[in-house]
DNA sequence: CGCTCGATATTCT
DNA sequence: GAATATCGAGCGA
């Protein structure tokens, strides 16, 4: 077994890949003061995208500079910048190549680097240290620099490495959209601590 | 606590 | 011109 889950992991329905995605680690490397540095995460929160199918995805209009990961290879980053604020980071997956798709990493809890996070994104508790999309990439330094990043290779400066898989998924719509609201394409692993601080999943 | 609102790039209509 | 896969500050209870 390799460090990163393949490609073929990424082959699949996004829904499944975004479910097979909570454990694993969000790594990305980074220079401080000369030395590479490691930054690493577990992921605790994903969301699916799909293509025509879903029109809550940015792949159901087509193909535009912005969202070209989504329709290229299985297990790239897609990072694109919203609200005017924040960078939200994706590995692009999809049944099919005729499909397009992406896995939206919604949360982690750090495991590594975690100092070198809180300069990138100064809080005082490292629970909410990466405890949202927007919040994520900042501690960890990911921008549109990163589009197209070759996930599934251990070399990339940002990738994705096998974990334990939790071992109960909480399921619920998706966040901060307002079509396509029935699809429960939103995953949690239930046992941590992002979840059991918030109790009660609240849901827009 | 919970609610409202500003920031402000990119895409869509 | 409007909406957006967000966040945090400011306010009131």
């Amino acid at each position: 077994m390799t460090a990163c889950p393949a490609a073929s992991f990424y082959s699949r329905a996004t829904p499944t890949a975004a479910r097979e995605l909570l454990g694993k680690k969000l790594v990305r490397v980074v220079k401080r003061g000369g030395r590479l540095a490691r930054l690493a995460g577990k992921i605790v929160e994903t969301e699916a995208y799909g293509s025509k199918d879903d029109r809550a995805s940015h792949a159901w209009a087509g193909q535009t500079r912005r969202n070209s990961v989504m329709f290229g290879d299985p297990g790239r980053a897609y990072v694109y910048f919203t609200y005017g604020n924040h960078f939200c980071v994706n590995v692009s997956a999809r049944p099919r190549m005729e499909a397009a798709g992406a896995v939206l990493i919604r949360a982690v809890e750090p495991i590594e680097g975690v100092e070198i996070m809180k300069q990138f994104r100064p809080v005082a508790d490292y629970l909410s240290l990466a405890s949202g999309p927007g919040k994520l990439t900042r501690a960890l330094n990911i921008t549109s620099l990163l589009d197209g990043t070759n996930m599934t290779d251990p070399e990339s400066v940002l990738h994705i490495e096998h974990g334990e898989s939790p071992s109960q998924i909480i399921s619920t719509p998706r966040i901060g959209i307002s079509r396509a609201t029935g699809k429960r394409w939103r995953f949690l692993d239930s046992a941590s601590s992002h979840v059991s601080r918030y109790g009660q999943i609240k849901v827009r």
